[in-house]
DNA sequence: CCTTTTATTGAAAATGATTTCCATTAATAG
DNA sequence: CTATTAATGGAAATCATTTTCAATAAAAGG
């Protein structure tokens, strides 16, 4: 039985392997970093992190990387409005919370929250149910996220 | 009285005034364009429609015009997965219909649509209602999108 | 209408995140 | 263990967007 978060063959190696993809080292770091923290890093606040220890692991490794595990669905890609992509897991082993993103226009802040997810998980099935017959449209995904300011900077006004 | 929607004094023009903005031929000039299409053009898409009749216009004063008019919410930017910012008047005169977009991921193409609007419009108002409340957030805006593959780029699986 | 103030502009150069190139390395199949 | 070919890193290239800076032209005040 494949581990679920520990040791031993990963979670996420069948679906690699699935795909004709190799296991690298690069690979199992990036993932790694990106499974220990919260936050919505972009490639290079990945390569920062990695430097020190895996001083061999470039940053066009770490963008292609990215986007493979983008393209295999285990990443999403966010643009927050600070010019450069920051990715979060879609679904750790223990399966992350669904959550939507509050954007701070002043200060580029991005809040997770979970709060009405489920009001909002019902409305966009239904949704989507009816977009994709009407437009014949396959829905993979969906985006959504409120812009404003946050307390900080309304002070700051 | 301000004309809505022909000649004379224009409806922003007073938005614009007031916020210490000057009117000139290249604001009038892609508010114009910007006007008169249902496409989301992106800044080079306004190059080349006013290029012709309007050689003196350069770039950069659109990309610039662009900003002002986006701060000032007159219009909105979005990112549609083609590497470049795409532009939508924010409210024509005549108050342009409440839409959201459909992304094909195939092809870039972008579906507007206003099903469901009402229902989804209502979540987000209780939604924003309450993270305002929990976050201390000023909320300003929403954007919701979907993601998925058109009925030609299905077809081409 | 004319002058002054200063926002706006265009062209060229700079920026900076992301990609591409290409020779080298290393994961995997057999 | 060897052959095959995906993966890699470093340098160079891309390319949308910004910045610089001297020239232009709105708008305000006579």
């Amino acid at each position: 039985m494949p581990n679920q978060n520990g040791m031993g063959p990963l979670w996420w190696h069948g679906k690699f392997r699935g795909c004709g993809y190799r296991i690298t080292l690069a690979r199992e770091v990036i993932l790694n970093v990106l499974s220990k923290t919260e936050e919505h890093l972009s490639a290079e606040d990945i390569y920062s992190r990695i430097h020190s220890k895996h001083p061999n692991i470039g940053l066009t490794t770490i963008y292609r990387t990215l986007d493979v595990l983008a393209n295999l669905g285990l990443v999403y890609r966010f643009d927050f409005g600070d010019k450069r992509a920051r990715y979060e897991l879609a679904k750790g082993p223990k399966g992350a919370h669904h959550h939507h993103h509050l954007v701070c226009t002043g200060c580029n802040r991005v809040i997770d929250y979970t709060d009405f997810i489920d009001d909002e998980m019902r409305l966009l099935q239904e949704t989507e149910k009816g977009l994709s017959k009407k437009y014949n449209f396959r829905i993979m995904n969906h985006l959504i996220q409120f812009y404003g300011l946050c307390g900080n900077c309304q002070a700051k006004e």
